[in-house]
DNA sequence: CTTTACTAGCGTTTCGGGTA
DNA sequence: TACCCGAAACGCTAGTAAAG
């Protein structure tokens, strides 16, 4: 059996950190093939959630969600590398693959395997860690797919919860505004947002500026 | 007219080399 | 030795061009 591993949500300052994985087996690659499947930024929303439907009910899967109040304890002490490592050895040790394929987010591929290696009691036979996985292996790419689907609906519950603050990423002009507002609003960030962000911090700080 | 595809620009982090 | 800054990788948005 094989399985992707892929990750979304890695840079935005509000909402989850999602790690999915899709396992299948070489009649599953063909039917990935035939799907269709690429790179989830390849897909429109509408085609990834047709997608993620088709890959969830033909195949294992699993998701691995990191909210941000414990991103924010995680990364105390530790790397976001390294919490990623971690959350891609645990979904690889549920799926427990023959061979695994890896998408390599910020980092060199060599060490971001030799961490994931390290955490992983049972390990697969072959671990393949690249760089733009999700757009070589059709089953990192519907890994892609599954997390990328799985932070949109998130972020799609925490819009009717706080209102429409866009994306959740700081380039977003929307994102920020709705941060500014909320703070003036209630004197501190909402639960949502990851407080050890740059963005988050500034946010935070200026309200100080302006208050002295 | 609507949808799709592509590019540029900005944000995040980590890594590595140069400099004080 | 410690620090700084650029490069690389990713994702997101907006704008533009092309296709249906």
């Amino acid at each position: 059996m094989i399985c992707g591993v892929d990750e979304a949500g890695r840079g935005p300052v509000i909402g989850p950190l999602v790690v999915a994985g899709v396992l299948v087996d070489e009649e599953g690659l063909g039917r990935l093939v035939e799907m269709g499947v690429r790179d989830s930024k390849r897909h429109t929303p509408v085609q990834r959630e047709r997608l993620y439907r088709e890959i969830t009910a033909a195949f294992r899967w699993r998701v691995l969600k990191i909210e941000p109040d414990e991103l924010d304890s995680l990364m105390a002490r530790s790397s976001l590398n390294e919490i990623e490592a971690d959350a891609f050895a645990s979904v690889i040790e549920g799926l427990a693959p023959e061979t695994a394929y890896v998408d390599a987010a910020d980092i060199s591929c060599s060490s971001f395997a030799s961490q994931i290696l390290e955490r992983l009691e049972r390990r697969p036979q072959r671990l393949v860690v690249e760089h733009r996985a999700d757009e070589r292996y059709p089953v990192v790419s519907a890994a892609s797919i599954v997390a990328k689907v799985e932070r949109d609906r998130e972020i799609k519950r925490l819009h009717t919860v706080y209102g429409d603050f866009g994306s959740g990423y700081p380039s977003d002009e929307k994102t920020l505004h709705f941060l500014e507002h909320y703070f003036r609003e209630h004197r501190q960030l909402p639960v949502c947002a990851r407080k050890r962000w740059k963005t988050a911090q500034r946010v935070s700080n200026q309200r100080l500026e302006d208050f002295y």
